[in-house]
RNA sequence: GGGCGCAUAGCUCAGCGGGAGAGCACCACCUUGACACGGUGGGGGUCACAGGUUCAAUCCCUGUUGCGCCCA
């Protein structure tokens, strides 16, 4: 028998245990059926389960439950990715509550120790993932810098650069003066900041007393540069093109040249051009030909050596900044240029400033030599296999996004000066020359054939970028490169699920690395699904303090309803504004499918074998079975179109409004019934089967905790049992006419009782007037369910005139009417049949002005006049019983 | 500045060329033989605004306003 109520919290942790001991997450390579693979991408090892885990996972396991009943063999992938920065930064924090630096400890030490701490915590999100449900084929996992993968990154490094497609290259990158690395600019925000625009008076050389004046937000930065630009049309500096003026505080001459970057409209028309430090200036000065000199140093205090050269010799007070912070520089390089009267104004200036988003420090375009990747050449066939389709966006529109970025794509910036990732395969010989090869070995073949004489070599001392290696997850997972049986079998992947936000980080990057190696796509589908949000639509972050514990959720109101809630809110293209509350009104439903059954169970009703929908005879039997037929084409429908909102809600509808509302309670009598009792309860059990198959991707817990209760099939066989089909079901017609019509029979007694106050304890008769043969016939027929539910004591036909004091309610043909002496507000009743003959009389009229107009009728289609005239005379016959009842009581 | 999206009941959102819907919340009644995490009934909307297309517009087009996001 079951519990009063579904203890949720043990159920999932056995439930869980038992389907993976099973192995029922596994996929089967050697299977005969149709394969389905979806690769996560991979979460961050260092993570722990947020909401948008919490959505993403949930989304795709009730895909993957979906297929796997569907008679698909589902690979679903887990795995972790190493997460460069993130990672040691971890570490780093570890080793320093110790009171050790990561220098001190030594590379190869510090690598052991981050090892160490992934073998202790880097399972959190792993297990986490298993709370939520999330059926992944666990035996399979993968971490980005497992052998195989490291075999695989070594591989593609080596490949693209034999093809010329990763190279070095002298550039500004984004550089994060914190972790010292260089950092991809995805991982820069930009924020909005209250600063200064300073205007600053550079004597122009040989013209004593005349400046020009160029406006910045960053003046320490003056100290590196290389000439001042003026838009070669604005008129105000024409005669300056081409003469110089004498950087103030450095001595150092500098050209005045034209160049179209310069916005005559904004500050002074004249900027100052500081190509080591700024992306656009650096684009200024490879066009003009200008020095680069940098003047910070990794951690962006102010490094000399570049420009010492040529400093004034009575520059000392420049000097005296070397090794200063860059922003203690700005003050003093301000308080010097005012000194000397040569700040001529400070505007206070929103201007944006790049953050790294994890430093939290500001980020310095810093020139360095890195390698590249070029990514403009992987992204056309990437571009061109959405175009044509071969990959599709779910939603559409986000293809646009996709083709913005990748159109546009820069160089992609792939080495990282960290200790943590996969060390890039490039080996240096004495003179620099670089060997790239897969293993030391190999290289050190290559620089014996250059060098012609066995010569040692030293190993680049930098990582790759993270994203380098999560791109081939697709198929590095699978075992390439070499050639297996699970690449062969679930390359390309069907869909890839992700948030908008991961479009330009994994998603193009699987898309152009896929294309490339596997010369096929990574996956036939890409859905993106909105960002979690909190109820008032406010992005969570932790200094908002609306951060929601999705674990915190599934322990209060289990991890069924939180899917449900989920998939209940994701729309598509729509963000999920997710509250405990909205949880705990969809733990509702969890509870009343739970009391459903517990009815069901009470009232003997078990599956019955052998028992299918054609052997139905009763209109109910019939009706259930074709409502849930048709509940399974919705579900089924929904989910195919990725319409998680649909589903859930076709669920629910289902569930509740029809089976619960409606068959269960006209099933009570029936129950009771000797001759009925049989026929229905097998009904009842096969229908509750359905149901329990429906919702097991979206509540696999709950569902297969009946499953198993009820018999079904063994304990944690759910999940293997096969999706639901469509069924036709004998004379359903017939049965949907039959049950609609006592469906709005008793609604219709219902809602005028409520009307007049009749309290429920009070059965009333039912007289019939102007009943067809049927209605007489199903109205006996259906009078035990029609008692209890509409609370009536007898159906009978009207003999002779209306009592006095009767409410009249029109169903169809018949008018049904409810004596109620002593209850009825006889001026009550009047105005509430004229306010419904009123409304019958407005729509009728709607209509009828409609159908009067000559080019309706004459355009319109066919179906549609007739509808319409169908309609009208459905109204016109409401209100004329109406008015005849009103008249009846007038 | 460029692009994308959104605006429908108090809230969250479906619908999307021919009858304005759901869930939650609200109000009234009901401890009826699974369920008060329940049952029954009800109220509530110039479908942001202004034009246009059409026999017909919440739905398509244009513009306006407001909000959100992305890119520069």
């Amino acid at each position: 028998m079951l519990e009063k109520s579904f203890a949720a919290t043990e159920a999932e942790q056995r439930l869980y245990r038992a389907w993976e001991q099973a192995g029922s997450f596994a996929c089967d390579p050697t299977s005969e059926k149709p394969p389905f693979a979806i690769m996560i991408p991979p979460p961050n090892v260092t993570g722990s389960l947020h909401m948008g885990h919490a959505l993403t996972f949930t989304l795709q396991d009730a895909l993957v439950r979906y297929r796997r009943m569907s008679g698909r063999d589902v690979l679903w992938q887990p795995g972790t990715d190493h997460a460069g920065i993130a990672t040691q930064m971890v570490v780093e924090r570890l080793l320093g509550a110790e009171g050790i630096t990561r220098q001190e400890l030594g590379r190869e030490a510090f690598l052991e120790r981050v090892w160490q701490w992934k073998a202790e915590s880097g399972g959190t999100i792993t297990t986490q993932l298993r709370r939520i449900g999330s059926s992944l084929d666990w035996p399979r996992e993968r971490f980005t810098m497992d052998e195989g993968l490291n075999k695989a990154v070594r591989e593609v490094f080596v490949s693209l650069f034999r093809e010329g497609l990763i190279y070095r290259d002298h550039r500004l990158v984004n550089w994060d003066p914190k972790f010292q690395t260089a950092i991809s600019d995805l991982e820069v925000e930009s924020r909005e900041s209250k600063g200064f625009m300073w205007h600053l008076r550079y004597p122009v050389q040989g013209q004593p007393g005349r400046f020009i004046v160029v406006a910045t937000t960053r003046p320490e930065t003056m100290l590196g540069d290389a000439a001042v630009a003026v838009h070669p049309e604005d008129e105000r500096y024409r005669d300056l093109v081409g003469k110089f003026v004498v950087l103030p505080l450095t001595g150092r001459v500098i050209p005045i040249v034209a160049d179209e970057y310069s916005d005559p409209t904004k500050g002074t028309g004249a900027v100052k051009i500081t190509p080591a430090h700024d992306f656009n200036d650096f684009e200024v000065g490879k066009r003009h030909n200008l020095p680069m000199p940098s003047i910070l140093d990794r951690v962006a205090s102010i490094n000399l050596d570049e420009i010492a050269a040529e400093l004034a010799p009575d520059a000392d007070f420049v000097r005296g900044l070397h090794g200063m912070d860059r922003f203690k520089a700005r003050d003093a390089i301000l308080a010097e240029l005012e000194r000397l009267e040569l700040l001529e104004k400070a505007e206070p200036h929103q201007n944006m400033v790049p953050y790294g988003d994890r430093s939290g420090v500001v980020i310095e375009p810093f020139l360095t030599t890195q390698w590249y990747c070029n990514a403009g050449v992987l992204a056309k066939p990437a571009i061109e296999a959405v175009e044509t389709g071969r990959t599709v966006f779910v939603p559409k529109q986000w293809e646009n996004t996709f083709f913005a970025w990748m159109r546009d794509i820069q160089p992609w910036c792939i080495s990282r000066q960290l200790w943590w990732g996969h060390r890039i395969p490039a080996w240096y010989g004495p003179d620099g020359e670089v060997f790239v090869a897969t293993d030391e070995a190999e290289a050190l073949v290559l620089a014996a054939a250059h060098y012609g004489v066995a010569t040692a070599l030293t190993q680049d001392a930098d990582v790759l970028d993270t994203w380098f290696s999560s791109a081939l997850w697709p198929f590095s997972t699978l075992g390439w490169p070499d050639k297996t049986v699970e690449l062969e079998r679930y390359y390309p992947g069907d869909v890839l699920v992700t948030g908008f936000d991961i479009i330009f980080f994994w998603v193009a990057r699987m898309m152009m690395m896929g294309l490339h190696f596997m010369k096929q796509v990574p996956f036939k589908a890409i859905y993106i699904h909105g960002l979690v949000r909190d109820e008032k639509g406010q992005k969570m972050s932790k200094s908002k303090g609306n951060v929601i514990d999705p674990l915190k959720l599934i322990e209060e109101y289990g991890a069924d309803a939180l899917r449900f809630t989920v998939c209940a809110l994701t729309g598509p293209g729509r963000d999920v504004k997710l509250g405990a509350s909205r949880v705990e009104s969809y733990r509702s439903f969890v509870t009343k499918l739970w009391n459903a059954a517990r009815f069901a169970e009470m009232n003997g009703v078990k599956p019955v074998a052998g028992f299918t929908p054609d052997q139905a005879t009763s209109a109910l039997g019939r009706w259930i079975l074709a409502e849930a037929s048709s509940a399974i084409i919705e579900a089924t429908t929904a989910l195919e179109a990725y319409r998680f909102d649909e589903y859930a809600a076709a669920c629910y509808r289902f569930t509740w409004n029809v089976f619960c509302d409606w068959f269960l309670e006209l099933a009570k009598p029936a129950m009771a019934s000797e001759s009925d009792a049989v026929e229905v309860k097998a009904v009842a059990a096969h229908v509750l089967g359905l149901i329990l198959r429906l919702l097991h991707p979206v509540m696999p817990y709950v569902t297969e905790e009946l499953w198993a209760e009820f018999g079904y099939g063994p304990p944690g066989s759910l999940i293997n049992t096969a999706w639901p089909v469509a069924f036709d079901v004998p004379a359903a017609a017939d049965a949907r006419a039959e049950l609609g019509w006592l469906v709005k029979f008793i609604t219709e007694i219902r809602t005028v009782r409520a009307e007049m106050n009749v309290p429920p304890s009070q059965l009333g008769a039912v007289l019939l007037r102007d009943a067809s043969v049927q209605t007489l016939d199903r109205a006996r027929r259906w009078f035990d369910p029609i008692k209890r539910l509409a609370r009536v004591s007898e159906v009978a036909v009207l003999a002779g005139d209306i009592p006095t004091q009767a409410a009249q309610v029109v169903v169809d043909e018949a008018t049904l009417i409810l004596p109620l002496a002593g209850l009825i507000d006889l001026d009550a009743e009047r105005a509430r049949l004229k306010k419904e003959s009123d409304k019958a009389g407005g729509e009728a009229e709607k209509i009828r002005r409609k159908l009067e107009n000559a080019d309706f009728v004459a355009r319109a289609k066919p179906e549609v006049v007739e509808e319409n005239r169908e309609r009208l005379a459905g109204f016109e016959a409401d209100q004329v019983r109406l008015q005849a009842a009103l008249a009846r009581i007038s």
